[in-house]
Parts: C-alpha cells; sequence; structure tokens
DNA sequence: CGTGATTTTCAGAATATTCTGAAAGCATCG
DNA sequence: CGATGCTTTCAGAATATTCTGAAAATCACG
C-alpha cells in the first residue's frame, strides 16, 4: 500500500506556521503511522486504525473532510471507517451549532479505549469462539456425565481433555476481561500506577 | 475463501471406520475451522492457525504430507506455515527413526501456548512501538525536563499529555505480558483455578 | 414539498495477502 | 559421486481486503 508521508514544513511559503507547530504536526503523522501499523498486525484496518489516531492525538473534533483531508483518503473510506470507530465505541458524533456538517471526537482516555475494544472483542470473537467449542465438545460426551462407553476410548478421552484444557483457557480469559471491562476509571488508574511502579523495581 | 467441509462419513463404502471415530474426525475438523476463524480475525493467516489447531487436537505428530492431505493445501504453503509456527515456538519438529521425514508436533499445553504466542507478540509489536513512540515523544520536549518555552504552549502540552497516557498504557501492558510470559506452568495453573473458581461465584 | 448541504452506500478498481507448483537445495544412502 | 527422498524457495496465480467515486439517500430549513 502507498504510504506517503507528507511535508509540513516550510516548503514553498514562509507563512506556514511556527516551529513548535510544524514538529507538532510531525509528531501527529508519526503516531497517526505508529498506531496504523499497529491496527494492521491486530487484524484491524490500517485507515481505521490511523483515523482515530489522528482524532486521538488532536484532541479536536474533526468532519469528515478534515479526515480526507489529512489522512488522503476519499468520502466512502472515511465514512465507512468513522462509522466502524463508533459502533467500537471509541469515537463519538458530535455537532456544532449553526453548522450542518457532522464532527467527530476520540475518546480521550487512554485506558478507558483499552477498555472498550477489549470489550467489543470479548463480544465479537470470544464469546461466538466458546460457543461453538461448547458445541464441539458436546460431540464427544457430555463433560459432567462419566459416559463408559466413551471413556474406554483413549482417543476420544485424549481429545476431550485437549478440548477442555482449550476451554478452561478461553473461559478463563474471557472472565478476565470482563473483570477489566467492567472496573471503574479510578480503579483502573489506581491498579495501572500500581503496576507502572512495580516495573521499575 | 474457499472453505470445504470434509466428509467423514460412510459415505461409499463401509469400512471407513467406527462411529466414535467419524465423530472424532468431525469434530477435530470443526475445532481446526474454529481456530483458524479465530486466528485470521486476529492477524494470523487462517492456514496457519489451521495447522496449529490440527497438530494440536490431534496430538500426533504428522509429517507435511498427513497436513497437506488433511487441509488440502499445497506443499509449499504446509513448509511456510510449519516454518513460521516453529519461529512462534508452539511447534516443534520431531524425527522418527528409520524415517527420513521430518515431523512436526504442537505444544500440548493450553497455557503454556497462550505464553508463547504473548511472549512473541509482545517482543515483534509491542516492544518496536513502544520505541516508536517513544521517539515520537521526544519530538516535543524531553519528559523529565520542564521546559519553559513549550510548557507555555497549551497544544504542546496538551499532545503531550496524551502521548504520556499512552505510552504509559504500553508500559504497564508490556510488563504485565512479561510477568505472565515469565510465570511457571505451576504458578499459571494455580492462578487459572482460581479465576475460574471465582468465575462461577 | 423543494432545494441544497451532507452522509451513506456499493459496484468496480486498486491493492495486499495468501497459495500453488515446479525448480532448486540438501542431506543421506548405496 | 550419483541417485533418491525430502524440504525450501519464490515467481506468478488466486483470492481476499480495502478503497474510490459517483449515485442514491437523508436531512434541515424555508
Amino acid at each position: 500500500m502507498r504510504r506517503d508521508t507528507i511535508e509540513h514544513g516550510s516548503a514553498g511559503r514562509g507563512a506556514s506556521g511556527t516551529a513548535p507547530r510544524r514538529v507538532l504536526l510531525e509528531a501527529q503523522d508519526r503516531f497517526i503511522s505508529a498506531w496504523g501499523q499497529m491496527g494492521a498486525t491486530w487484524g484491524i484496518s490500517r485507515t481505521m486504525a490511523e483515523i482515530h489516531a489522528l482524532l486521538f492525538i488532536t484532541g479536536e473534533s474533526l468532519c469528515t473532510d478534515d479526515v480526507m483531508e489529512r489522512l488522503h483518503i476519499s468520502r466512502g473510506n472515511a465514512s465507512m471507517s468513522l462509522r466502524a470507530l463508533c459502533d467500537w465505541g471509541i469515537v463519538t458524533r458530535a455537532h456544532r451549532r449553526g453548522d450542518r456538517k457532522e464532527y467527530f471526537e476520540a475518546e480521550q482516555d487512554a485506558w478507558s479505549i483499552l477498555q472498550k475494544v477489549v470489550r467489543e472483542r470479548i463480544k465479537r470473537e470470544i464469546n461466538p469462539l466458546l460457543a461453538l467449542l461448547y458445541e464441539i465438545r458436546e460431540l464427544t460426551g457430555v463433560p459432567g456425565e462419566t459416559e463408559r462407553a466413551r471413556e474406554a476410548d483413549t482417543a476420544v478421552s485424549a481429545h476431550n481433555t485437549r478440548m477442555d484444557a482449550m476451554l478452561q483457557l478461553l473461559r478463563v480469559t474471557d472472565e478476565l476481561g470482563n473483570k477489566f471491562t467492567a472496573a471503574s476509571g479510578e480503579q483502573v488508574r489506581r491498579t495501572a500506577d500500581m503496576l507502572a511502579g512495580l516495573e521499575d523495581a
């Protein structure tokens, strides 16, 4: 994919912003790239991650055209990606009085972003997987019952052991995720500070 | 992508296996599909995840041809994917005396698989991202120093606050991941059992 | 309603990823 | 060595994903 770096410089005209401003724009661009890259490796479309990065790092509410211009993407792409970000709950729609346009802003609390992403991924990916695995597990005997006939079959019983181990792992992961996403901002903040402290020790 | 379900049935000939065996094969196939699907949504190629699922759920050591046949994939694909799984540390090469072929087997402990995947993803994805973000953070002032000129600039200082929040989140995540991947099997098992218990409460 | 501004949708184009198969590489054995 | 059996590599094909742009839908307001 083509990814051109934007020149926020003095190229051309002299009045293109003060030095701190140029540095800020450059830092934003690099943040956007880094975030986009990360999104891509975790199964989120790069553009979606970039739009999110843009809204987060500028902290402003931007309209579709702002996003299109800054990221060089089409209207359709911007529209669809923004909607998806809203569905994930990490971007919200906003309006300005006397302006028909719709503006978007990103959740500004980093931990809250993570909570929302985790919540959504559990709901969309872990839970359906768990349901499937339970279904598959039952093909080879109900876990509770001790089925004589099947317990005798070494292959089946080994299979069941493996399935049960995987199910436990997913259940625990699911539960841990639920605990985390249910935590209040205060709880998360205190825990994070504690863990951040540990790391220096 | 085309994904055909394999018929492990009595179709055609009568001697195609006992009933438990057919059920086992069906359960394996469905596990493989589910696992492949999950891999795909988490940024791992579907085939790689499927091969891993196959090796895990059968518990056997299989050679390249076994994998090719069961999953209907080409030799090249099988070879590359198996190598990648070995690089991730969740599949190991094995040999049988009097046989030149190479066999592969999957780590059988589910928690250990997760530990290895987490370790690798931290190393490959979180750490480089952290490095990038530190670099970007320094464009707008060194965190420690109180730079008068820049502190005055509201936009820059808000930017720095956001960057610092994101950096803290990633540092804590990284550290948590390291703690988890460093835990012994015994520690993990005890913790998991504890958490599994909590969930029923 | 009618008009103009804005947003959404979606077929087809562009791009990126994954897969194949045949050729090249590498051991091991006779 | 040279043949044999197995593995790896990689260019090009197949497939999946993402993006575009223009048409259709929606909306706000007179």
